[in-house]
DNA sequence: CACTTGACCTGTCCGC
DNA sequence: TGCGGACAGGTCAAGT
């Protein structure tokens, strides 16, 4: 599902084929997926011009002429993706069994650009949303105004457990996917570094050792740097901004891989419930009960 | 406060 | 083959 390297790789995609595009239309089929204070959002986006795509943790953040930013969230199975009036869409992309035609049974808002391309908001599950907010009121959106640090930008060591500590009786895998504690984590990410820095998903903050914490906060890092470089996990509904799957799971070293060896020690991968969450573990390189010392 | 559960949705898969 | 139910997991609200 849509975590960070996901949510920075359309980020990526959109500021490549979208800025600098005007709205000419925008045609929401599921009201519920367009969210806005204004009583006519449509009669604001239209004309608008777009000059700026950011993120911050899964959000992205479009920035839009007029003085008005889109927040995007995916949620579970949100996509966006762009078509030029140039090509039709699916017929050259080899990587993709996901969308043929554009729009789709999940198609939940289309923007219209003049010039031709369209933007396509997909959301199965009708989790994710397009909210429409003034310049202003950004930084006080109470979603974003809560996120915790961004682990990509000035994540020291030192913050990271300094806030750690704060959490003590909790489970590691709890923290780590609370958006508050750090912004980006899903349950992809939090299983495949834990994996990494040789931590049972279900210790308590209070039982790990330093240098474990270390080699997390480390782990986590260098497997988002990883992610976006591949162009993030394709589980099941993810594609990016042109509707192609990223790569992530071809190296997985423990998500979706129950039942198969381990590819560090040969144990079998086990998969349980924690923090209300399926979660992957080696048994044998991420052992319980590991003692503070 | 911290954690768990249910709700929000729909498509897929599994067992009967 | 059909059908009910579990499951997928991001976030919020309510409950323990």
């Amino acid at each position: 599902m849509p975590e960070l390297p996901e949510v920075e790789t359309v980020r990526r995609g959109l500021a490549d084929l979208i800025v600098g595009l005007k709205i000419k239309d925008l045609e929401v089929l599921n009201p519920k997926s367009l969210r806005a204070a204004a009583k006519n959002p449509q009669k604001i986006l239209i004309g608008a011009t777009v000059q700026d795509v950011q993120r911050r943790g899964k959000m992205l953040i479009i920035s839009l002429s007029g003085g008005y930013t889109l927040l995007v969230h995916l949620r579970m199975t949100g996509q966006v993706v762009f078509v030029s009036s140039k090509k039709r869409y699916g017929g050259g992309h080899p990587n993709n069994s996901l969308l043929n035609e554009l729009p789709d049974s999940s198609t939940r808002i289309i923007c219209s650009f003049q010039g031709g391309g369209k933007l396509f908001f997909n959301d199965q599950r009708k989790f994710g949303y397009w909210q429409l907010v003034a310049n202003d009121q950004v930084s006080s959106d109470a979603f974003l105004s809560k996120l915790g640090p961004e682990p990509l930008e000035k994540f020291s060591f030192e913050q990271f457990n300094k806030n750690l500590q704060k959490r003590k009786k909790s489970i590691i895998k709890a923290v780590l996917l609370d958006q508050t504690f750090l912004a980006g984590i899903g349950n992809i990410y939090a299983d495949e570094a834990l994996f990494a820095a040789g931590i049972y998903p279900g210790t308590k903050v209070q039982d790990i050792r330093k240098i474990q914490l270390i080699k997390l906060h480390q782990a986590i890092i260098e497997i988002l740097q990883t992610a976006i470089k591949l162009g993030g996990s394709s589980d099941r509904n993810y594609v990016d901004a042109q509707g192609l799957r990223g790569g992530y799971l071809r190296v997985a070293k423990v998500f979706r891989r129950e039942g198969k060896n381990c590819l560090k020690c040969s144990a079998i991968i086990q998969k349980t419930r924690l923090a209300g969450r399926g979660t992957h573990f080696c048994p044998v390189c991420q052992p319980k009960g590991v003692k503070k010392q």
